[in-house]
DNA sequence: TGCTAAACGGAGGCATCCTCCGTATAAGAA
DNA sequence: TTCTTATACGGAGGATGCCTCCGTTTAGCA
């Protein structure tokens, strides 16, 4: 596909580039509040802009939530790789807390990153690749260093943190889901004896 | 409260009750067809009857949801009860994997579920409460044996449960759900070494 | 300054939610 | 059996949201 020849004619119209900031804002701030089934309509409302441009700008709910989550994700590739000083295992925790932390204050982020570990939509595509990249190295750390198991795929460890993070509700979630995802941390690293018969093997 | 005296001054009329099991009956084929999202006027159309009537039944989906799948958790605390010659962690594990295969068929479940587990709904109260004693009974028998940590609630297991089963999409889903429950559950049994020190404690 | 591709905006068609209230009917009394 | 009335039924209707389509506006470019 030698679509590099398919060049843009034009410069993007400026104004178009600003409605697309001011669309994000407006997202950011009313998925914040009425939380991931909030009303497209309104997020429209709240950037003074027509129904008919954010709908341009982001043909579904979904590619909005990506696009206003999208530099959450970096954050966690960051925070991924500040940790290499820790020991695997360490730095493992120590990110799902991050995880946990930034959860905490976005509630559509986990909306938005559901469907973004394994579909293939062309906003997130990368950033999630990027996102599955950090897991994976810190997976393979602990492997080479013969403290986590190795029959499990990032995007499988991933899926497990989200899934466990939806059931945050009620006083103590973030004291309840550290804890769940520790427990989901001990069985990842085998201890020493167990390496050698993974507990999960005798059915 | 004595609302013992404020009894129903008649006997519930015959065509109320009929039409809540017609209700019942047509929500149950259209939440397996269309998912929980599927719309209440179809479930009424499906009935023969008036939008009114589902909403005089059930006020809310949730309602709705609980009423279709409450016997569905008897089921599970019959399985748990059935599982009393197994070990107690095998026990967990297959009553884990009899979720898992209750999960796949019925797609409306975890969501009357989820909410169910802490909220103190009427109509799933006591059903919830069977179901988390049934948690609590296979967890507390892994305690007395010494092979199950005591820093989780049954409750919490069960959200973690529900939680990873929200992953499940794609293909090899039910594949991936049971092997990371039983990575969970690996870290809920302390290996004898490990019971000393639980690895959760070193932070 | 004028041309034109690109972007805007919102009306409108459709679906769903949920409420409200006039009508119908089953249970119990006479 | 007949009458009374509490109870249930049904669906119209107002509100809201989704998404599309197209006439109007405007920014880039020559």
């Amino acid at each position: 596909m030698s679509d590099d020849t398919a060049k843009p004619r034009r410069k993007p119209r400026a104004d178009s580039l600003r409605n697309r900031e001011t669309l994000l804002a407006a997202a950011r701030e009313v998925f914040s509040e009425g939380g991931p089934e909030a009303s497209l309509e309104a997020v429209a409302r709240t950037a003074g802009l027509g129904i008919g441009t954010l709908y341009r700008h982001f043909p579904t709910r979904e590619a909005l939530f990506q696009a206003v989550y999208l530099r959450e994700t970096d954050q966690m590739v960051a925070l991924a790789e500040s940790l290499t000083e820790l020991e695997p295992e360490a730095a493992l925790r120590a990110w799902m807390r991050g995880f946990i932390g930034m959860v905490a204050t976005k509630k559509g982020m986990l909306a938005a990153l559901a469907p973004a570990l394994d579909k293939d939509c062309p906003t997130f595509a990368e950033a999630a690749d990027r996102m599955r990249a950090a897991a994976a190295r810190l997976l393979e750390r602990g492997r080479q260093e013969g403290v986590m198991r190795d029959d499990i795929a990032p995007e499988e460890m991933m899926r497990v943190v989200v899934g466990i993070c939806y059931t945050r509700d009620g006083e103590g979630w973030r004291e309840t889901v550290t804890r769940m995802l520790d427990i989901f941390i001990d069985g990842l690293c085998c201890t020493p004896d167990a390496a050698a018969a993974p507990r999960a093997a005798r059915r």
